[in-house]
DNA sequence: GCCCGCCACCTGTATGGACAAGCTCGATTC
DNA sequence: GAATCGAGCTTGTCCATACAGGTGGCGGGC
């Protein structure tokens, strides 16, 4: 089963490495020509394994030194951060949910312009809950898209991996997201659904997701019972997706 | 003033495009070879520049198919995201700070590990409070390495830019940061400060500053007060930054 | 009118070569 | 002993080329 393609190859390679040790943080990794040898690859193919490690920020590089490693924590994959079961599975938990409410409704105009939809389009709107072994973790308020709907809504009310169902039932994948993260206080609903105080602090992650083409299919508010979950981004002056805005 | 390098030059330039709306959400850019002939470069060289767009979630791309444009709004650079000043001015605020108290003290075993120190090793601790427009928007709990605390004690207590000072100082740049993001419920010393009750909930945001070299310069526990800022991140299936962990 | 297959176009992968720019470290010098 | 210089190594930039693999649209066949 060996990959197909060069580059992911010796990219997963040095993951491994990484992750298993062999280079503790602040260790220096091989040359390219060091790399492209032992792999018999060109230098070109080897700055590309290296390139996708460097957007992981796992490593950090500068002209004339050798590369260093900055982390050993291997990051996710998309798939993994978009499907709440996938993620939870990975981390060998077990993921619930729960349809609590949805209806057709009229895209508001935040949301139509985050939908790419008129004002007044119909959306269908979600309101779900997610169990992190059978504890409450987060609720998410979720707007869909009129094209994508009816597909939601057929559903059962207790679908574990949204994501999944959608990909094996239409075809539909998710390639993009764009993510808000600030800090609010529980309302009555969430308290009541979350099992925590009004008033109490809340991680929430605004996002909205789009195909591979680009058509947005879904924008969420989700909030996030403190304590469970942590979202982790690491950056630095080569790549920077982590940005800071006025509210 | 022309950039020197050609795939920055041409990387500029669509950036620039997306941002005037000359390239809208959902629109096709020029193939490789229309920007390569454009620009009177190779193929590789405009790979190189639209891998950075690709790299700050602005495009998308799919083998086959012309890239797409996912987000008209720009990214921060990195040396944006750390300081708190140059990201203030950058959105046409001033930024206030002052130092609240600082004092040598032993690492604990966490803070020991992040800053890849031995345990009990001497760390500086400085509680800062940063003002927007002059309100109090972000209470920041710093733990600086020996190597570098004298140089951060000898600051002035309302330093702008602590950032910049300690760069023109003694050339430190602060090259790679890891940030988690979670919600916590404001303690007696937050309230006070941020000027809000105890209780309210807090956008905590605990990162590790690296040099360019990965050795660890500062690890730092940042609270902001909701409603004043938000944190934005951009991924997809092809570079995915953000990874959600669990606490 | 609808479906399907073909084909031009476009991006992904990989190679190989050349030069520029920056870092490290040892040797030389003061 | 300390500062300086330089050679060699390493990464950054750029080019030309070749082929594989996926997309999308056009046109022919049903």
């Amino acid at each position: 089963m060996s990959e197909p393609r060069r580059h992911e190859r010796i990219a997963d390679e040095l993951r491994r490495a990484i992750a298993d040790g062999r280079y503790p943080v602040g260790a220096a990794l091989p040359s390219e020509a060091e790399l492209a040898a032992a792999h018999d690859a060109s230098r070109g193919t080897v700055r590309q394994a290296v390139a996708a490690l460097l957007a992981e920020g796992l490593i950090g590089s500068r002209q004339g030194a050798r590369r260093v490693v900055l982390s050993t924590t291997p990051s996710q994959s998309f798939t993994e951060l978009r499907s709440f079961a996938q993620w939870a599975r990975a981390g060998g938990r077990t993921a619930g949910g729960r349809v609590l409410a949805s209806s057709w409704d009229v895209a508001h105009t935040d949301e139509a312009g985050l939908l790419q939809v008129r004002h007044k389009d119909p959306v269908l709107r979600v309101l779900r809950l997610r169990t992190l072994d059978s504890e409450p973790v987060l609720l998410e308020r979720t707007v869909y898209a009129e094209w994508i709907g009816s597909a939601v809504e057929a559903l059962p009310e207790d679908c574990e991996s949204v994501t999944q169902r959608l990909y094996d039932d239409t075809g539909l994948v998710f390639a993009h997201g764009e993510h808000h993260l600030d800090a609010v206080a529980a309302g009555t609903a969430d308290a009541d659904h979350l099992r925590l105080r009004r008033g109490s602090p809340l991680l929430r992650v605004r996002r909205t997701t789009t195909t591979a083409e680009g058509r947005p299919v879904e924008t969420s508010d989700d909030r996030y019972r403190p304590g469970s979950v942590v979202f982790t981004v690491r950056n630095s002056t080569q790549t920077n997706p982590l940005a800071r805005t006025h509210a």
